[in-house]
DNA sequence: TCTCTATGGTCCATATCATGGACCTATTGG
DNA sequence: CCAATAGGTCCATGATATGGACCATAGAGA
């Protein structure tokens, strides 16, 4: 048969559920235009009332919902706030905290996850290492424009060149005021310089002598989700120091990067327990 | 904690798969640590097998987990994904924080981004301003009929007529009971004053002192797909605040609109076309 | 050491609940 | 106009979900 649901043994008294929960993953893989009644019908092998007794309850309850005009059936909000709730346990900010802290004890300086919203980076956490003469410039929480600071410039040169000016354009306005040593033709050289890089480097532009690097982390389409970056006291990142460092980054930026693809693969506990699929 | 979740009429041949999206909603809302069994048979008003063999269901897709020390159930990888792919369908959220973020640094007080769901207002984000006097009357997640809030009411009036007659219609039941100050009448009115002003305001009828004023976001066809508001405490938005504030709101609304309007990057999984074979 | 209690988890006879064949109602297109 | 396709609903039937009773394990206290 097709993609058979209840087939798999062990499921003692759950029948609906598991007809529930197959046709919600059809409603979220059709896509934002949605699926149709009879495409679920097909695809789930079902009698047709109980596809729409199925949906029916699942529109109830906010998980999916029904276009008017189309009929077509499509993820809902509920859905979109489970999301947002799984998020804590397997967004980008739970995965990294493995990588900060590895970064932070092997280079003793301070390594930080950023995370994009529009055009700022806002920074979600702060890993300090040993190294006792730490830069205070970015706390979790802060929000700079996109290209100001290091991961945040990583994920600015992680953009498509379109992107790039349209950031560039909302944030302008503050270059000059709030960021007299930044400014758009400014951003765009660093851009190319850490797109050529590999990397991106904050020379002390926020502040004096705090210097930084760091490397965007991509999603499954390709485009930045966040950055993994360090900083430190200029003497403490010089060029030899990014050539030893710059890979540790990479690497666990790598890491990040494969664990945000397949949130089902860590917690070995449950290993063997649904194996099939 | 009562929390009451499948308020209305139940529908025939979905009691099972009712009590399912309960308890993985209630699961979701105990935040990252997980729930315990027992809170959760508390919480559902069920016997202790009929949620386990739910929750057995529900794990076995992937929804939920069991952390194998702790014995708590907490939201699993497919709930991720689910969130993930519901994305496509939000774009409006990821489009509205740096209006929100806007919003809230100018206003001081907090910004919301409600979107419609049925009858209902959704709310998906709050941004909260520097002002240390805040309401707490509406948080992520939560749902009202449409009409009741400052963004829910500029949804309603963003409707044709037939469509708030249609929605007054589903409500209706509600006023009285959960919304005693709110009736069709009241919101016939309050929406044909929203419409003449160009922006809904909630003079505290939620909550006493809590106002909020609110435009709708409408999408290419010129219906509502979202609205944002400001809420604070009464004296914070008198007359003058408003006319101070409702332009700013208006302004961040038709960025929004720009921005959904843009093609924007195709997510290229349309792989979802389902295989049939 | 042995209760005692709270919590997590399972069994299985029963009747309640989900099932799907048959049917109805748009909408499309020839 | 009819035929064909799709969305949607009804309701008799028996398979399915239910929950009282029970077991297992871990701490707390005597």
């Amino acid at each position: 048969m097709i993609d058979d649901i209840g087939q798999d043994g062990a499921a003692a008294g759950t029948q609906s559920i598991d007809r529930a929960v197959a046709l919600l993953l059809l409603v979220g893989r059709a896509g934002p235009e949605g699926a149709r009644l009879s495409e679920l019908v097909a695809a789930a092998g079902l009698a047709k009332p109980t596809v729409r007794r199925v949906l029916l309850a699942l529109m109830r309850s906010g998980l999916i919902e029904q276009d008017g005009t189309s009929r077509r059936y499509q993820l809902g909000p509920e859905a979109y706030v489970l999301g947002t709730l799984a998020n804590a346990r397997f967004g980008i900010h739970a995965l990294s905290l493995d990588a900060l802290a590895r970064l932070a004890g092997v280079s003793g300086d301070t390594a930080f996850l950023s995370v994009r919203r529009g055009a700022y980076a806002v920074c979600l956490h702060r890993e300090e290492g040993a190294f006792p003469i730490r830069t205070h410039v970015l706390q979790a929480g802060d929000r700079h424009p996109l290209g100001v600071g290091a991961g945040s410039l990583a994920m600015l040169a992680a953009l498509a060149d379109a992107e790039v000016e349209e950031a560039l354009a909302t944030t302008a306005p503050l270059f000059g005021s709030r960021y007299p040593l930044f400014s758009a033709g400014l951003l765009r050289d660093m851009v190319a310089r850490t797109r050529a890089a590999g990397y991106a480097l904050n020379p002390g532009l926020v502040m004096a002598a705090s210097w930084g690097i760091g490397v965007a982390v991509r999603g499954a389409d390709g485009r930045p989700v966040g950055a993994l970056s360090i900083a430190a006291i200029e003497h403490r990142l010089g060029e030899a120091r990014q050539r030893e460092l710059v890979p540790l980054l990479m690497a666990e930026a790598l890491r990040v990067e494969q664990a945000l693809q397949r949130p089902a693969a860590e917690t070995g506990a449950r290993a063997a327990r649904h194996s099939r699929r």
